[in-house]
RNA sequence: GGGGGUGUAGCUCAAUUGGUUAGAUCGCUGCACUGUCACGGCAGAGGUUGCGGGUUCGAGCCCCGUCACUCCCGCCA
């Protein structure tokens, strides 16, 4: 096959390794496809990929060859080429793996392609090697507007075919990328990573845990790790002082478009540091990875909320900044209000608060019941609003306000025509939350509509501070760890433990960009009497059920324990917002249905009768047909 | 566990609101074509309208059930 005698050429070869393909073996590719420029005019070239599109002149038949770094135009001449060899490439069908060997030359005048990197040049094809033919394919990967539509359940069933597209190839690219600068930036901090155990310990908190069934031991389980959590925080007892992992986690919950059962954490762990140590090192990280991944220099240091003041004028815990919005508090103004569902709101010790949605004066009536709906969900018993349109205020409220307070109003919120006011009025987490996804469905209301517009290239990071440590829940009338029970409070809050739980900022800390809650850590707990009186006092576990639980933590606590803290970024959903996209499912190789099905490989599946005898199980649901 | 959306040719979508033989683009097959690059041209094939019931003279369209995908709530310490 190689009768032309293509010559290695001192070019670096792109793969080193051999092609599997004996026929072909004597005919290693001497260039990728995005490489070929005028400069390399008449030189014999020999490259390798996919079919990515034919265009066959009758005389004269071009076939655009592809791989993973892009395409380059390959020209076959009857006139120069043995019957057999055109009719063979006349057949091709798109994504059939071929090799050519020819000779590079530039285009005649007038026929670049300016689309493309090599659109200057092509090869004249001498020989032609197909190395696999391919079938018609299921859905095109050829046009990027075609196959970003193609319903996703195909995608996931043949997503090695999904996978080809450029835009696909580039996401992993870039996730190989950011993990590692990742690595490399954490090596300069001087952290170690090490890998901790996937076959761990069921821990009844938090989320739902996949089990792992042993056959050694009848009923014992495995079970697979929410999180390194308590293996990092051993490591900082064994010394390693600064620990970190890309850490693949399990959590069997039901699923989102940032959410799947198997995903990856950027686990960090440090000892000897207090909160601003591990801020500087995380913005030091995604300094360096937007660097790296975009080219984009952010700006440092991140902005800081506590976690009151983002409820206060955000309405969440994560608040994208870049909507504007914000939530304006009237609880003086109506407290005497002849207004009853407002002022009695505040006589039960509640709060009124109120934003101006700019420009959704022409809310339907279909929006303004699905953000009553949301409302509602809260608890509220409705929505009250207000529509200003041709210098009016509409409103079935409006009737009830005096002077002084619409005054109130339109200088607060900066009431302009066409601007719809909305309010709640409740108890103050309430109030602020249901005015926190109303705000959030605004923004999509008025993004569809062009009257928001948020630059892609714009990220507002922040730090979330100041978490209450505990929450209340009164269905079990108990208190939980808002965080986990590890998290040390704030240390002039620990005289309140006792007294006023309710009151105890944890050390606690969330970066969150573009409303994104991209990761959480906090200051451990480091002292075993004040993990001790956590869990037994606060919590109400059991000794007993402790000792069980987190018996070999506290045991190793109680031998020299360094304090320490740490974190953990959503690698997943780190690359995503990078790529920008809404869904982790298109950062992730071969991600899972909302159902945690793999459409590829039809996992979960049945095991056979023998597989379960060995691990002691009996199935006792009835079989699906 | 609950709510919303989607499901029609290999792909992406139509089908005048229950009415004749379910259409179009791309793809596919065939013909012709020597400078295309989303090649262009001519012709053709391709359908259990996700599946199962029901209402009706008549169902892609209405009703009930079911399956799959998707978005959201709950859940995710």
């Amino acid at each position: 096959m190689n009768s032309t005698g293509v010559a290695t050429t001192s070019r670096p070869v792109f793969f080193a390794a051999p092609l599997v393909d004996c026929a072909a073996s004597s005919m290693k590719r001497t260039q990728h496809c995005n490489e070929l420029r005028p400069a390399d005019a008449g030189k014999p070239v020999t490259l390798a990929g996919w079919v990515h599109s034919r265009r066959d002149l009758g005389g004269v038949l071009f076939i655009d060859l592809r791989d993973r770094e892009g395409r380059t135009q390959t020209v076959f001449d009857p006139a120069d080429l043995p019957a057999e060899v055109f009719e063979a490439a006349t057949r091709l069908h798109a994504e059939s793996v071929i090799q050519v060997s020819g000779v590079v030359r530039a285009r005649p005048a007038g026929t670049d392609n300016s689309k493309i990197a090599t659109g200057q040049v092509e090869v004249l094809v001498k020989e032609l090697a197909v190395l696999n033919h391919a079938e018609v394919l299921p859905f095109p990967v050829d046009d990027p507007e075609v196959a970003a539509k193609v319903n996703e359940e195909l995608r996931l069933q043949y997503r090695y075919l999904d996978l080809r597209r450029p835009e696909m190839t580039r996401n992993l690219r870039l996730r190989s990328k950011v993990a590692t600068a990742t690595r490399v930036f954490m090596e300069e901090q001087g952290f170690l990573e090490v890998e901790t155990p996937t076959l761990f310990k069921s821990t009844p908190e938090g989320a739902r845990e996949f089990l792992v069934p042993n056959r050694r031991e009848p009923g014992a389980f495995y079970a697979l790790p929410q999180s390194p959590q308590q293996f990092k925080q051993i490591l900082m007892c064994a010394g390693i002082e600064r620990y970190f992992q890309l850490a693949r986690c399990y959590r069997d919950e039901d699923l989102r478009a940032d959410r799947q059962p198997e995903f990856t954490q950027v686990d960090i762990e440090m000892s000897f540091i207090d909160r601003e140590d591990l801020y500087a090192l995380i913005e030091g990280l995604l300094r360096r990875v937007w660097k790296r991944a975009l080219g984009v220099d952010i700006t440092l240091p991140f902005r800081r909320i506590t976690f009151e003041e983002a409820l206060n004028r955000y309405g969440i815990d994560k608040p994208d900044t870049r909507l504007g919005m914000e939530l304006v508090d009237f609880t003086e103004e109506f407290k005497a209000s002849t207004f009853k569902v407002f002022s009695g709101a505040v006589a039960a010790g509640g709060v009124v608060k109120a934003i101006n949605a700019k420009g959704m004066a022409g809310a339907t009536q279909g929006q303004i019941e699905t953000m009553t709906a949301h409302a509602k969900s809260l608890g509220a018993k409705g929505l009250a609003f207000i529509k200003v349109e041709q210098g009016e205020w509409k409103s079935p409220i409006v009737k009830f306000f005096g002077e002084s307070e619409k005054a109130s109003l339109t200088q607060k919120l900066a009431i302009e025509e066409g601007d719809l006011i909305l309010f709640a009025a409740d108890q103050w987490l309430n109030a602020c939350e249901i005015l926190g996804k109303i705000r959030l469905y605004c923004a999509d209301v008025l993004k569809a509509q062009g009257r928001l517009v948020v630059p892609a290239d714009r990220f507002d990071f922040l730090w979330v501070v100041d978490f209450p440590l505990l929450s209340f829940d009164k269905e079990m009338d108990r208190w939980y760890s808002s965080h986990h029970p590890f998290t040390a409070p704030v240390a002039e809050d620990i005289a309140l433990l006792k007294a006023d739980p309710k009151k105890v900022r944890g050390q606690h800390y969330d970066i969150v960009v573009n409303g994104v809650e991209l990761g959480g850590g906090s200051i451990r707990i480091h002292q075993p009497d004040v993990q001790k009186t956590i869990f037994e006092e606060i919590l109400a576990i059991s000794p007993e059920e402790t000792k069980l639980r987190f018996g070999y933590m506290l045991e190793a606590f109680k031998y020299g324990a360094p304090p320490h803290g740490g974190i953990a970024l959503g690698f997943d959903r780190l690359i995503a917002i990078l790529c920008g996209t809404s869904s982790i499912r298109d950062v992730i190789a071969f991600p899972k249905t909302a159902k945690g099905v793999c459409l590829m490989t039809d996992s979960p599946a049945p095991v056979s009768a023998r597989q379960l005898r060995d691990l002691h199980i009996e199935v006792k649901a009835a079989k699906k047909e």
